[in-house]
DNA sequence: TTTGTTACGAAACATATTGTTCGGTATTAT
DNA sequence: ATAATACCGAACAATATGTTTCGTAACAAA
């Protein structure tokens, strides 16, 4: 890629990343948004459509990246370990967090907030938590799978979000339990 | 309230929620729901300051109206009946929902959903579910009360959220069971 | 029915935002 | 060196925002 998109790109996210950590989504305009990353309005256009789509890649991006560097584990960590608190995705995924890579934080305790963890929990999905489900041992469960899948997915996002508004105190350890303590007995 | 307000200020809501069924919020203007709702520009800002404002009122109004009637329950609705499904508070409000009371269902299936599913939860917690939780027989848990809290609600919106997007197939004691059996064993 | 009050609507207003087009310049990759 | 392309500034029409003024109509209370 063009070295002078990827410069622009990445002024843009940032300025626009700035502006989401004091206002509210609504109340930002792409002239802000150019004015910020000291832009050419004709170049903003050429690279974001609309606002929403600035904000899709944006999340695209972020959530896509912790992600994919939670995929990359070995298997084990996220087929049988749901017992030990201390080897799970889960685990490694509020520690990856907790490093603020990319200053996702700033993101996901802002005002908007709910926008940035709805796109942090259809991300989630394709760390296809459901073999936490489908595997036999975990089979005594009488809810439909995507229930289930939804379910525990939707916890997870909720307990990192009650974990941001906490200042974040807890140990990334400490939140496992919380979190496994609430979807284990079900499986 | 003068019967003129009350019309006009429902004029608005209906013109609003109409748009809300057919496009996204940040893509309706306070213009078009002018022209919908056939009122004069004076007289929507007379009511509502901006449009965010606009939907912040049409929620309270909408979800304050169902949890209300949730609290004229019976106290014996949502205090000791977590072992039933047939008699909780929870399937009441299902029922509720169910009889598409206002519309609220256009709502919470629309693009937006998410936008009413957050003010829903947040008025989920006035019916103090933590009761659920404060109470003696429920103590073998080791979670903090408002993660549990905060659990139990977000799982509900959940539950709900899930339910509208399978077209309300199953039956409403069907989905209380299904929720119940996520979170009565972690209590 | 009368009277004082209040909500409404129409129009006009300045300002801001949006999304696009044009031509020229600078940077890139090869 | 060259061809491609990303950039910028300026200008553009169209639309949205939020406010003001004034005349009219509906209201509640006497």
């Amino acid at each position: 890629m063009d070295r002078r998109q990827k410069k622009t790109r990445e002024a843009i996210f940032t300025a626009f990343t700035s502006l989401l950590a004091e206002k509210n989504y609504n109340q930002i305009s792409v002239q802000e948004i150019i004015d910020t990353a000291d832009v050419g309005r004709t170049t903003f256009y050429a690279h974001f459509e609309t606002k929403d789509y600035l904000l899709k890649d944006l999340c695209e991006e972020l959530f896509g990246h912790i992600i994919d560097t939670a995929m990359g584990l070995p298997h084990g960590h996220y087929h049988y370990s749901c017992g030990s608190a201390t080897d799970s995705v889960f685990l490694h995924l509020l520690r990856h967090l907790q490093e603020n890579d990319r200053n996702i934080l700033e993101l996901l305790s802002s005002q908007n907030n709910d926008l940035f963890l709805r796109y942090f929990k259809s991300n989630l999905k394709k760390l296809k938590i459901l073999q936490y489900a489908e595997k036999g041992h975990l089979k005594n469960s009488k809810l439909p799978e995507d229930y289930l899948v939804n379910h525990i997915t939707s916890s997870f996002v909720e307990t990192v979000s009650w974990w941001l508004s906490h200042d974040m105190k807890e140990s990334p350890e400490q939140i496992t339990e919380y979190f496994l303590a609430t979807i284990e007995p079900i499986l």
